[in-house]
DNA sequence: GGAATAGTGTCTCTCAGACACTATTGG
DNA sequence: CCAATAGTGTCTGAGAGACACTATTCC
C-alpha cells in the first residue's frame, strides 16, 4: 500500500502578516475540531473542484480579512506533505501562501465563528501552534525578509498613503534592525518607482509633518535594499 | 460538487538542468500513454502513501540520473494545480523541483524504458512540451538564474573538481552573458567558502595550465554574484 | 619566439553607511 | 527660545567593472 499512487487532500494554508503596536504580527485562528483542537493554527481552507490553490487562499483571505487577494501580494511559500503532518486520512498536504497586509481597522471578522487573533510573531514562534504551522509561518517571516530586500512588497504593509517613515519602519520591525533615517530617506525616493510623492503632507504630533507617499508602478527595487547588518 | 473539498493525485516533476556542448540543457522524457502521448515532458512521478514530495522527486531523481539527491541541490519550483491542467480525474496537482546536475556522462538509463535525452533548453521553451511543463521549465530555469546569484549552487553544475574558467562557464551559460575574466576569478577566489583549491592543476589543451578547486562549504554567496547586464 | 589561456594590478565609478547639518512644525 | 521629527550634504570605504599587464604552458 506505502509503494501505491495515493490520493490526498490538498489545503492553502494563509500567512497573514501585518504590522501592529511596532511589532510583526500573524493571523492566527483557535482550532474547533480535532485534530488540535483548541490549538492555534493558520487559517487555511480545503481546496474545491474548480479552483486552482491561488484560488483557494484569495478565497480565504477575503473570508477572513474581508480585503482582496490582488491587493495583498500572495506569494506561494511552499508545499508540506510529509506523511505525519496530519493525522487524518486521506493524507492533507497544504500549500502555504503569504499574503502582506496594512494595519487593519477590526482585528479581524471571519464569516465563520472561528476567533480569529493577531499575534506577534515573536509570541507565535514560541507557541507550539497546530500541525507543521510552526515551519510554515518561520519559512513565510524569513520570505517576507527577503522579498522586503529586492522587490517593494514593503508599501503593502503600509495603508494607501504612507509616509517615508512609515516606510522606514515597515523594514525596522520585520529585520528588526535600525536604519539610518537620511540613507533611508534618499534611497527609497530615488529607486525608480518604488514611492510617488502625493504631494500631502502629513502633521505629526510632533515635529515637521512629513511628505505622503503612494506605492508606486514597479514591482521589483533595483538596487535592492541591504540587509546587511542585523539586530534582534 | 464543485464546492466540495476534493481529492486529488499529487506527482513530484523535476525539472533536471545540466550544461553540455556550452549550452543550458534539461532533461525531457516521451511521454508513452496519454495524455499527451508522445509529447515530450518533464520526467516525474507520483506520490507514495510513505512519502513526502521531496522523496518523490528524489527518487525518481535516482531513476532518471542515478545520481543521488543530496548532491544534486532539489529545490521547490511551486505548486501548479490549475483545475484543467491534467484532463485524468481525479485531479492531478504536481509540485516542481529543480535539481543541477553536472554534465552526466550517459545522457541517462531510467529504470523504466522511458526515451529519455537532454534538450537544449532553447530548444525545449520553442516545443510544446505536455501539461503546463513549458510554464514550469520556465520558472525553474529563473529559479535557477536567480540561485546563482546568491548561492553557491553553480558549483553544482560542475564535476567535483573544476577550474575557475569552468564555473564561469556556468555563469555564462545560464546567464547568457559574457563576464570579466579576470574579475570573475577575483570575486570567486575572494568569496568565502565558495571553493577551495585543491592545489592540483589541469592542462589545458593550450596555454597555461589552470588550478583546481573543489566546492566550498558555504551555500549562500555573499557578496552576490552581479547580473547587472544581460545578454540572449 | 608566438599563440593561447591563467591570473594580478590598478584605476574609476557607484553606492552603502556614517553623520553633520539644515528645515519646519508645535510649545 | 527649545524639542522633535523631516529631509539634505558630504565624506569614506567596499566592491563592480574596465582593462593593461604578467605568468605559464605547448608549438
Amino acid at each position: 500500500m506505502s509503494r501505491a499512487r495515493q490520493t490526498v487532500t490538498l489545503t492553502a494554508d494563509l500567512v497573514i502578516l501585518t504590522i501592529r503596536d511596532g511589532g510583526l504580527c500573524v493571523l492566527l485562528v483557535e482550532r474547533k475540531n480535532d485534530p488540535f483542537r483548541g490549538r492555534m493554527a493558520l487559517p487555511g481552507g480545503f481546496l474545491r473542484g474548480d479552483e486552482a490553490l491561488e484560488q483557494t487562499a484569495a478565497r480565504e483571505l477575503a473570508e477572513e480579512t474581508g480585503l482582496a487577494a490582488e491587493a495583498l501580494n500572495l506569494r506561494q511559500v511552499g508545499v508540506y506533505s510529509a506523511p505525519d503532518r496530519d493525522p487524518r486520512r486521506p493524507r492533507v498536504v497544504t500549500c502555504a501562501f503569504l499574503a502582506i497586509a496594512p494595519d487593519l481597522p477590526v482585528p479581524v471578522a471571519g464569516s465563520d465563528a472561528r476567533a480569529a487573533r493577531w499575534s506577534p510573531v515573536t509570541e507565535a514562534a514560541e507557541t507550539a501552534l497546530a500541525f507543521d504551522h510552526d515551519r510554515i509561518l518561520a519559512d513565510a517571516v524569513e520570505l517576507a525578509r527577503t522579498l522586503l530586500q529586492f522587490s517593494t512588497v514593503a508599501t503593502a504593509f503600509c495603508g494607501p498613503e504612507f509616509t517615508i517613515a512609515d516606510l522606514r519602519e515597515v523594514y525596522e520591525t520585520v529585520w528588526g534592525v535600525v536604519l539610518d533615517k537620511p540613507n533611508f530617506h534618499r534611497k527609497v525616493t530615488d529607486a525608480d518607482g518604488f514611492v510617488v510623492p502625493t504631494g500631502e503632507k502629513r502633521a505629526s504630533l510632533t515635529g515637521r509633518p512629513a511628505a505622503l507617499y503612494r506605492a508606486g508602478e514597479a514591482a521589483e527595487l533595483v538596487p535592492p535594499m541591504m540587509r546587511s547588518r542585523f539586530g534582534a
